[in-house]
DNA sequence: TTTATTTACGCAAACGTTCCCGGTATACAA
DNA sequence: TTGTATACCGGGAACGTTTGCGTAAATAAA
């Protein structure tokens, strides 16, 4: 079923016109007159034309679209950042087209080629857990198309980012178990290939050696999916809870890691934070009610998605290639509840 | 900074041959000689050619790409339905441009002719807490254009449908707290104009009658924008609370909903369920970790998505007008934790 | 050898829009 | 009367692609 719009040359004939005066009066050009001006926007009016978008991408090569990359809309910080992307891109005209890359490095790389085909002017990025070649972006980098990453960066390129402070929430969220009295802080982390993963033990680790705690390598676990695999999880929280000093106290280094690791507490019966405190990294609006509620370390997301929006947008509709290459860094927030803090337990 | 791509031109300039030829040996046609076939994939295998979607969408006057509307993809629910449509629009050669509507009618309208302007080929819409009018839905159905109502549909235009089984999730919910003993079941209902509301409370109503309960109107109270606004949700709950039988069990029917009550009850110190038993619509994948865990409805999200992303893309490929219309009813889904049952509480 | 058929390719129009390059009609000055 | 502004409008190319039609050469059938 095809869906027959009203095109410009309707107009013209319905008018007795040509299609070049038609589409003159519509962006009001002073070489028609008043009168055939008004006679073609209320006609137009009337049989409600709409340009075609289509036809004005091919004219202008650009399709006042952008791509956005994320492992996982169902990701409170994920959706949280779409929200502030498409509350610029849509005041700016742009239209937003999301992918997903569940984690997954050949689905990025897919989602990668689709956006490109389908035209879009600019790229989001937050890279998956698994990617450690950047071919797929570094092509479409080399050839000028503007790509700004997001949360997730990577060295290797050269464009604006726009990111968190994981060090000093990492750093922070540790302090704070330090000071709550924990001596035996493991990290349970994400992807070792991730940037923030790397930010966020730098600050893990930078927080026990400033307060004379030795840090040791087996009370550090990675998870290649970033939590979204249960039995990843439990595999590296068993292998924690098995050393010979059992850690008192845990942080978590990704949304999916922090509810996970409360989930298998919560099957094991192990008292959070009594046998062991836990404080993550999480952007859900209901860590409050978790039980116990949970402490964290939450980005300021909705803003990282308005910065990296208007970094692109700006570089997309720059008149010469940008060369200057901006990185933006947003503070975290700490908040302090039940998990780690027991004069809160109640 | 734009970005230029390679087309079918190049390839026929560098190749001495004309671009019709160059484009039948890349659609692998009988009329081109093996040899020539062989040249032409070879070189824009080399300089990486990609068809140009736009130049297509404007020849074949469809573009490929579907339109969603919903509320808001921080909504477990929504994010688990848009997962399952692009499984399917995806896997069917189709993109999907997400639009928010944030319970708000205006933005509705405003997405959907945004959307429309972009020439997607079909729309999938779950319409928001405040749309009554339908005009901007059935001016495009009016003229052919394709579109398919999931979750929160419209008795008012004859369209494909996809809905879970509302009043029997409502109905079994109920039966349920009527079981754990409760006698007093108050019902904290979003938008009066949603389908799905209308739908819960029935269930909630039969399950009452045939209980031997008596519905109380006084025990229903209706939140505009489903939970999303706390506010409304204390007013609504402060209300059922200042009956002269306070409820002793309540059934919120919306995701929002359902965790904005726990936040209120948390707040106020209400004890779930000794003081006040809770069960609720909800596709939180930790509704098992709140404190306490929630009973909950939930619904068969991403099975929805791809339903309707089936009967959608039928629809837009279809030759022939499409005058028939089914509506789909998925089965809910009980879950029962300690936020319903005493017996589970620990 | 003549005629018919096949093979392999090019030309040009079309999709909807913009915009450069004209053209014509009227008005007014010389 | 001629020249020349000015105001207003149309023709047609272009964006990248597909496709109907035309046609030359090569081959097969007569």
């Amino acid at each position: 079923m095809k869906f027959e719009a009203v095109t410009i040359k309707d107009i013209a004939k319905a008018l007795g016109l040509s299609t070049s005066t038609v589409s003159r009066a519509l962006r009001d050009s002073y070489e028609i007159s008043p009168e055939t001006k008004k006679k073609v926007l209320e006609y137009s009016e009337k049989i409600n034309y709409r340009p075609n978008p289509i036809a004005l991408s091919l004219k202008e090569k650009r399709s006042r679209s952008i791509g956005i990359i994320v492992c996982e809309i169902a990701n409170s910080f994920f959706s949280q950042t779409i929200n502030g992307i498409e509350s610029i891109a849509y005041d700016m005209g742009y239209n937003v087209i999301i992918a997903q890359s569940h984690e997954s490095y050949e689905r990025e790389v897919l989602n990668v080629q689709y956006l490109a085909s389908r035209s879009i002017d600019g790229l989001l990025v937050s890279v998956s857990s698994e990617t450690k070649d950047l071919e797929h972006l570094r092509n479409l980098h080399d050839r000028g198309f503007p790509i700004v990453f997001f949360d997730r960066v990577v060295d290797e390129m050269e464009t604006h980012k726009v990111i968190v402070d994981n060090f000093k929430g990492a750093y922070d969220a540790t302090i704070h178990l330090v000071q709550c009295g924990y001596r035996h802080i493991a990290a349970l982390a994400g992807s070792e290939y991730l940037s923030i993963t790397k930010e966020r033990l730098g600050g893990y680790r930078k927080a026990l050696e400033d307060s004379g705690l030795t840090y040791n390598e087996n009370y550090v676990q990675h998870c290649l999916h970033g939590g979204m695999l249960y039995d990843e999880v439990e595999h590296s929280l068993t292998a924690l809870l098995q050393q010979p000093q059992k850690p008192d106290a845990i942080l978590a280094s990704a949304d999916k890691l922090t509810t996970n690791c409360l989930r298998y507490f919560k099957k094991r019966k192990i008292r959070v934070p009594d046998d062991v405190a836990l404080i993550g990294f999480s952007n859900l609006d209901l860590t409050d009610l978790l039980s116990p509620s949970l402490s964290v370390v939450r980005q300021p997301a909705f803003e990282m998605g308005q910065l990296s929006t208007e970094l692109l947008i700006h570089q997309i509709e720059s008149k010469r290639p940008v060369k200057e290459f901006e990185q933006r860094i947003l503070p975290p927030q700490l908040f302090i509840r039940e998990s780690t803090d027991k004069t809160l337990a109640g």
